[in-house]
DNA sequence: CGACCGGATAAACATATGTTAATCTTGAAT
DNA sequence: ATTCAAGATTAACATATGTTTATCCGGTCG
């Protein structure tokens, strides 16, 4: 239904308000896209500093939001599909870091110019479109806390239950967990770490029995258990109705 | 001349693009605020879980953006003068974090019932408001990168270079430093350390004559130095023109 | 003037994490 | 099947940071 109806955008804020969404609305969405590009491989989709006319919708795979400093990499965001990866580049113009695909990736391109002659036409959408860049900014606020708050052992933890929520609003969630192609140098780069101390602690997830690695799947074997490590309450993500897991 | 025509708002997004704002949008903005309130001590303005009918805007002082939990206090976030403190919640409408005040601050609020009103009569002015709140992302973002990159030295560093830099854009900066109220206890939970390791870190940037933090104010003494140990650029505040200080 | 209190400073020790260097697996390519 | 490269794992050691406890300092109030 939805999903044949809106190839490019059905996941686009589902679970999260989506159905604040009119039939007509959504499909202006669906028909912003001018362009849609596939990566089978690791690719640099946009570069700092770039100055943007257009913004990005991951569609398929997953994509993050890269910054290189002396020779290291650090994930500041990672995205699932739905995400409007880089709206905030219709009101900022500019990027202040680099969004890369992880894995196989699918994205949709929308002009700016398209944006805006929606302003005045379709307020309502305008305030979605909005809001989905503060959903952003509630998970950044939340990175913060845990990069505060959490050793490497939480902060993985909490970035495996985030994850498995987030993609369960997509659909994308099994009970048992779910494909993640991070590696674990890439996982390190998200959680602050080095890719030796994030392998300890991958290890000890496993040997404890809350959750196993391996070959591009996270298998949550003890969910309660991840929660409690990771301090991960969801309401920061701003979800509707009942959730799935759990 | 702009800071007496508008008392409460003139340093809204001052250095950042206030320029783009008609005089009639300034107007607009300065006549929204239905309210204003002051505090003269530390106080809770507003709680985690509130749903909110207004926003509020910072006309003087510091507030912070805090979570607690296990007894501990974590400051995801930072406030200066001139800054919409929650316009987030105008579009969540739910609070996913306490906001309180440091130090004597002055207030201002808006219902969103009139901000609502203003998307189809002002469409140039919502787009900077939408700005300023990816302004905040931009800075979660760059506050992600400082917590995985740099430890407790750099972190403060940091922080110091980055408030005094947008105290400098709504004309509160020396260049000898700035008034910062933050208790070393408060600026350790804004680095996600512990007060005794940051007290160690402030008597190191005194020690190397890089800064002197102490009865309320912060003396830079070697700006380069500063810079160089927060690994602090200016890119992500999206300033315009030339930056004062340096 | 003295007492008091929040904040700052300090020492000693335990632990998480970083660093360097190597080795081991695994899956893809030939 | 063999080779190869990327990723994962391990060990040994150095260091930053957390923890606990105590002392010190400076302003405020009686």
């Amino acid at each position: 239904m939805s999903r044949e109806a809106y190839p490019l955008s059905h996941r686009f804020l589902r679970g999260r308000g989506r159905s604040q969404l009119s039939a007509d609305d959504c499909g202006t969405i669906e028909n912003l896209f001018h362009d849609v590009e596939r990566f089978t491989t690791a690719h640099t989709i946009l570069e700092r500093g770039d100055v943007l006319d257009q913004s990005t919708l991951l569609i398929e795979g997953f994509v993050a939001r890269v910054i290189r400093e002396e020779g290291k990499r650090h994930i500041v965001a990672l995205h699932v599909p739905g995400d409007f990866v880089d709206l905030h580049a219709f009101a900022l113009k500019r990027l202040d870091h680099d969004v890369v695909s992880i894995g196989p990736v699918q994205i949709g391109y929308v002009k700016h110019a398209r944006l805006e002659a929606l302003i005045p036409k379709k307020p309502q959408l305008m305030r979605m479109l909005w809001f989905s860049t503060l959903l952003d900014a509630a998970i950044h606020r939340e990175w913060i806390l845990k990069l505060e708050q959490l050793s490497a052992d939480g902060r993985l933890a909490h970035l495996i239950a985030e994850t498995w929520q987030r993609l369960d609003f997509v659909g994308l969630a099994q009970p048992t967990g779910f494909a993640f192609p991070l590696t674990q140098a890439e996982l390190a780069d998200a959680c602050g770490t080095t890719p030796i101390h994030l392998n300890r602690v991958v290890r000890k997830l496993r040997e404890t029995g809350v959750a196993d690695i391996s070959r591009g799947r996270v298998s949550v074997l003890d969910h309660a258990a991840l929660k409690d490590i990771g301090r991960f309450n969801t309401a920061y993500l701003y979800g509707q109705g009942p959730l799935h897991l759990d």
